[in-house]
DNA sequence: ACACTTCTATTGAATTCGCG
DNA sequence: CGCGAATTCAATAGAAGTGT
């Protein structure tokens, strides 16, 4: 019943599609299995371009998605075993009639009862998700980690951090009165946090010439070279490869 | 009139409580 | 800890309600 760290922190739609696709791979969600982009997977008569490949494993290994996803315990899936199999019934596209006929139930009325407790539970089920989400953005004493910079590189999970340490952490590095950095971290569990809090001070999809971003730096800390190499080498900032242009690498 | 949704009562199973 | 009592939960079936 291992479910991986990617399971949880992807989106839903990745969830539905059961991959993610990374910088230089799709990743399945399920178990996973990788496979590479650029590459032709031969598959019987077929060869395969990766993401075509990584469908037909989802098909070949998990049946589908819903078909995995329902076979997890109900910890996981909230869902008794009869309510699981109503779900695969479901799924199946059989009627109350034929459902009833096949799990030999007595009357069809015990499945409409199932299909409208479903239904319940789905409501429920959105009502959560939605209340819990909103909650993250207020709940400042959760000891839920920081996702990182979803782009940044230069980061696993040793470096999450919770929103506490992080606080502290800021509070240790920048002053104050001026918000200015009083010096920069040595080890990289701070780097990271320092660099994602300068990173907020860049207003995202905006373009930025190098000595705008210059001036930004240099208003918390005077080594702005290193600063702005940093930002660049931990995925926060993106540039042009001739260095023209600067922006924030897109958060969402 | 008909199909479809929602509510209610009953039952048995599972879980928790509380006492020694 | 063990064991029976009390409480809660899940499944079922039929009744009531709703809309076309």
């Amino acid at each position: 019943m291992d479910v991986n760290e990617e399971f949880w922190n992807c989106d839903l739609e990745d969830l539905k599609r059961g991959y993610v696709e990374k910088q230089e791979l799709y990743l399945c969600v399920l178990c996973g299995h990788t496979v590479e982009k650029g590459l032709i997977y031969p598959e019987q008569e077929l060869l395969l371009e990766a993401e075509k490949y990584m469908k037909y494993h989802i098909t070949k290994e998990h049946t589908s998605v819903f078909h995995h996803l329902i076979s997890y315990n109900k910890k996981l899936t909230g869902l008794t075993d009869t309510q699981s199999q109503m779900l695969r019934y479901f799924y199946e596209g059989k009627s109350d009639e034929e459902i009833k006929t096949e799990m030999g139930a007595g009357s069809t009325s015990t499945i409409r009862n199932h299909r409208f407790v479903l239904k319940e539970k789905e409501r429920q089920a959105r009502m959560a998700v939605t209340l819990f989400d909103l909650l993250k953005e207020k709940d400042h004493h959760a000891p839920s980690v920081l996702v990182p910079h979803q782009t940044a590189t230069m980061v696993d999970e040793r470096y999450n951090v919770t929103k506490e340490e992080s606080h502290k952490m800021l509070k240790k590095y920048f002053d104050e009165e001026t918000n200015k950095l009083k010096y920069f971290p040595a080890k990289e569990k701070q780097k990271l946090v320092v660099l994602r809090e300068i990173a907020t001070l860049f207003t995202p999809k905006q373009q930025y010439s190098e000595k705008e971003v210059n001036e930004i730096i240099k208003r918390i800390y005077d080594d702005f070279v290193t600063l702005r190499r940093y930002l660049i080498a931990y995925g926060f900032l993106d540039r042009k490869k001739d260095g023209s242009s600067y922006w924030v690498k897109s958060t969402s």
